[in-house]
RNA sequence: GGCGCGGUAGCCAAGUGGUUAGGCAACGGUUUGCAAAACCGUCAAACGUCGGUUCGAAUCCGAUCCGCGCCUCCA
């Protein structure tokens, strides 16, 4: 049974789908606006996402995740400017020197890419590929539009002389509730730019007109639609939008509002998003969802559950460019391609390889902590994340090397089932990962105290696969193995080797040379002769493959 | 100013009234020709400070100090 802290409500909840007789559970997570690179608090904010969904996945739910692509980009940091600033797509576009779709797709690329290397699940196999799962704002501005009307025609919304329309807070009483503003705290006043006409300085702003802006879409005619979309849009209102709305573009609330609705229906299950997003965004989107439902009794909230992740600090403050605290995924990833050769070294000199961020190790930092909590990033929280990734994948290697067919023990069977069933626990308890971390190192020290059957090892595969489905940070292929000690003890004196000088003139992976080299160690060995066992061993280790000596043999390892 | 969150051993981090959280690092030991992995032990009679309630408080109440976030750019 999972419960979740639903900051609608503000309560811990016991998770229920709307259709509680339904196993596919609808779940919409704001996503990437693609101006920039993605950085780690982005990041982590989607990982809380794709925590819940797999969670969700692991207790037998089916779950239709949405995540969209903002690529119409929204506001400077100019505070004055509301529905006159500059876009900031266009600005990351002047300053490429390219039009905005092309900066857009390239920024979205750079975010499929870090994404994937992050394991998000949205963009893994046929998912990937799947476009309603992954939208684009600009693609949907004829549902926009749709729902700009109708919040016209039933009073939620009107226009302004410009061409703008503005959502009319007043219209719904609700306002506030999910963010626990009282309308008459928020400040009436400030921040207005001089040409706004609201009625109320709370209305927020559904389309914005402003001659400047790159992307525009005019609802009267094919100017600015890219194509197929202005003759989808006709299809949709034959009548066309009121007249007063003139060429512009979407506010941002509005994109999440229509894609949610066109690709999941009018009620989810669940959404998530930033902390940051609940006021405004969210509390807009459920404004605008309610005013635009179709549905009677529509439910105040178009979303059951809101799930909020809190951000990501770094050294115990918001990341900023200018204290050096500000990281995207892809310069942990790789340093040196991103011209941070001093994040390469700082790294290279914490034990990491490179100077790179493994990203399972960035996922592992990420995700091993409540989402309920701030997050405090340092250099010291990722050395942590690779060692206990690595105490993971070493005991997972070594099952690999041993398992095969046959029953498992009772008492290995009880073991693995009570640490999985701590480990659900755990997640269950409003994502608790920590506590679910702490059954996976009760699981791997318990195995670590055994000697396994190959039944015994098939046994905690199988369990630590489906712990993994939630973590995704293990590598699955086998990279290691064992040459037994019979094999060794056939070789005894030297005979039946293969050239030693060849072998070691070679450097093909090949594994029968490998293998080969491992059998002249070991006769090296016994003839005490520890300088060209040691100088074997170095050579392989050069090359990428480790050594070492067990009881049962000798193991070797791919790096 | 308004709203909210947090301070737990060197570091990260669970824990909402009584019972071992867990991990990382360091150090000592076991094992090893060396190494790796692993195990055992130490650091750890830890809960910002002061006071209160209680048989009993990290946990409840009050005060106080410090840090952080949001308040229409933001995950």
């Amino acid at each position: 049974m999972l419960k979740l802290k639903n900051s609608y409500t503000k309560k811990l909840e016991t998770f229920e789908p709307c259709d509680a007789a339904s196993k596919t559970v609808t779940l919409y997570s704001c996503g990437p606006t693609v101006y920039s690179f993605a950085h780690i608090g982005n990041m982590k904010s989607f990982l809380v996402a794709d925590i819940l969904r797999r969670t969700l996945e692991k207790l037998g739910y089916r779950v239709r995740q949405v995540m969209n692509i903002t690529d119409v980009g929204h506001m400077t940091e100019d505070h004055l400017a509301d529905a006159t600033g500059e876009d900031k797509l266009a600005k990351a576009a002047r300053e490429l020197g390219t039009d905005p779709y092309k900066v857009a797709a390239y920024f979205e690329e750079a975010f499929v890419r870090d994404a994937t290397a992050l394991r998000l699940s949205i963009y893994k196999g046929s998912e990937a590929i799947e476009k309603t799962l992954h939208p684009r704002a600009t693609a949907h501005v004829p549902e926009m539009l749709v729902m700009i009307d109708r919040l016209i025609t039933r009073g939620y919304a009107y226009p302004d002389s410009q061409g703008q329309v503005y959502f009319d807070v007043s219209k719904f009483p609700a306002y506030g509730h999910l963010s626990g503003k009282v309308l008459d705290d928020l400040e009436a006043g400030a921040r207005i730019a001089v040409r706004e006409e609201k009625r109320d300085p709370r209305d927020f702003a559904l389309w914005k007109v402003d001659d400047k802006h790159l992307m525009k879409w005019d609802p009267h005619g094919p100017e600015g639609w890219p194509s197929g979309d202005y003759e989808r849009f006709k299809a949709l209102l034959p009548n066309g939008v009121d007249a007063r709305i003139k060429a512009g573009f979407p506010g941002w609330h509005i994109e999440c509002s229509a894609m949610s609705r066109a690709h999941l229906g009018p009620v989810i299950d669940l959404h998530t998003g930033g902390e940051d997003n609940i006021f405004p965004h969210h509390e807009c989107e459920i404004a605008q969802s309610f005013g635009a439902a179709e549905e009677a009794n529509a439910p105040v909230s178009f979303a059951k559950y809101w799930v909020h992740g809190r951000h990501l600090l770094v050294d115990g403050k918001k990341m900023s460019k200018r204290d050096g605290t500000f990281f995207t995924a892809r310069e942990l990833f790789d340093p040196r391609a991103c011209d941070r050769d001093e994040l390469a070294q700082r790294l290279a000199a914490t034990g990491f390889e490179d100077g790179k961020v493994p990203p399972t190790v960035l996922r592992y930092a990420l995700i091993a902590n409540q989402h309920v909590q701030p997050m405090n990033f340092t250099f010291d929280v990722l050395v942590q994340a690779k060692s206990n990734v690595e105490r993971i994948q070493t005991r997972y290697a070594h099952l690999l090397e041993v398992a095969g067919e046959g029953e498992a023990s009772k008492e290995v069977v009880a073991m693995l089932n009570a640490c999985e069933a701590e480990f659900d626990a755990g997640l269950c308890d409003n994502l608790n990962m920590p506590v679910a971390l702490a059954a996976v190192f009760k699981l791997v020290a318990d195995l670590n105290l055994r000697t396994l059957s190959p039944g015994d090892a098939s046994a905690a595969i199988a369990t630590i696969d489906r712990i993994d489905s939630v973590l995704d940070v293990l590598d699955r292929r086998i990279r290691s193995g064992i040459v037994a000690q019979e094999r060794l003890n056939k070789n005894e004196d030297d005979k039946n080797l293969d050239d030693l000088a060849e072998l070691r003139a070679s450097t093909s992976p090949d594994a029968a040379r490998v293998e080969s080299l491992i059998l002249h160690r070991h006769a090296s060995k016994k003839r005490k002769d520890f300088a060209t066992a040691d100088a074997i061993r170095k050579e392989l280790d050069a090359q990428g493959v480790s050594l070492e000596d067990l009881p049962a043999g000798v193991r070797w390892r791919l790096k």
